[in-house]
DNA sequence: TATTGTTATACTCTATAACTATA
DNA sequence: TATAGTTATAGAGTATAACAATA
């Protein structure tokens, strides 16, 4: 017997497609790709080593983010150096001004997402994003 | 104050690719491609009037669902013939065939979502199915 | 020989613009 | 003139394969 549910995956990717649009405009006023604040993102106090770590991190693939960490690098806004000990690998770190520009484009965001999120209720919300966790 | 919460998008989107890396074996074993799904889903009972609507309810572009369109009903799994009212638009609907194609797969794929889904307790379920559809 | 990062290339997906046929 | 559908083309995004440096 057919659960009659809508698919996850078709609930899902619009609501994605939904979020997609509401932060492009606030990561172009702050100057970010997509990608660009996804590493800013996964990139915390302690150094990332490799790159490709980092790539699986976000679920990009490693030839992808090479122009993207130049970019940032450029701006300043992460460091990266061979590591000493092999110097094959890099060092991935965040810059106190990449950490900067990364809060104030996820409170941007997180604001946009909350007048999302306003539907809910309270406690809706809250198991809402519990549930989320625990999937992903 | 920041919430310190992780950004809802950061959660939807691994999550679909997740879903759509589960599906697609599926939909292949199936013969169906991705939009060509999505296209079965939406077409019910009625006949949906004009494929620029059909492509706004799936998210797609209307130039985009023509080949799709044009695959499946070749195969027979929907019937696309012109309004008598207004020889310009097409009157979209599911064949019998196609239904049945349709029905054994999401079968399969709510099967397959399920498998993640267990990861819930069955009210955490509930809620989570509840508040997805409300917030899409 | 294997691995990290890189570059160049090919491929897929998607959007834009121009065309037709109806109205 | 405006709209539904179509086609062709260009562009973005992504993956594949080959390469250099280091281990």
């Amino acid at each position: 017997m057919t659960s009659r549910r809508p698919d996850l995956a078709a609930m899902i990717g619009p609501l994605g497609r939904t979020l997609l649009a509401l932060e492009a405009p606030i990561l172009e006023a702050h100057g970010l790709a997509m990608w660009a604040y996804a590493v800013l993102l996964n990139l915390d106090s302690e150094p990332v080593r490799t790159q490709n770590a980092l790539a699986d991190a976000i679920g990009a693939d490693k030839t992808r983010i090479i122009r993207i960490l130049d970019d940032l690098a450029a701006r300043g806004l992460i460091e990266r150096r061979p590591d000493p000990t092999d110097r094959r690998v890099r060092l991935l770190s965040i810059t106190a001004e990449g950490r900067r520009l990364r809060d104030a484009t996820q409170t941007a965001i997180q604001a946009a997402e909350n007048d999302l999120l306003d539907r809910l209720t309270p406690t809706e919300r809250e198991t809402f994003l519990t549930i989320l966790q625990k999937l992903v």
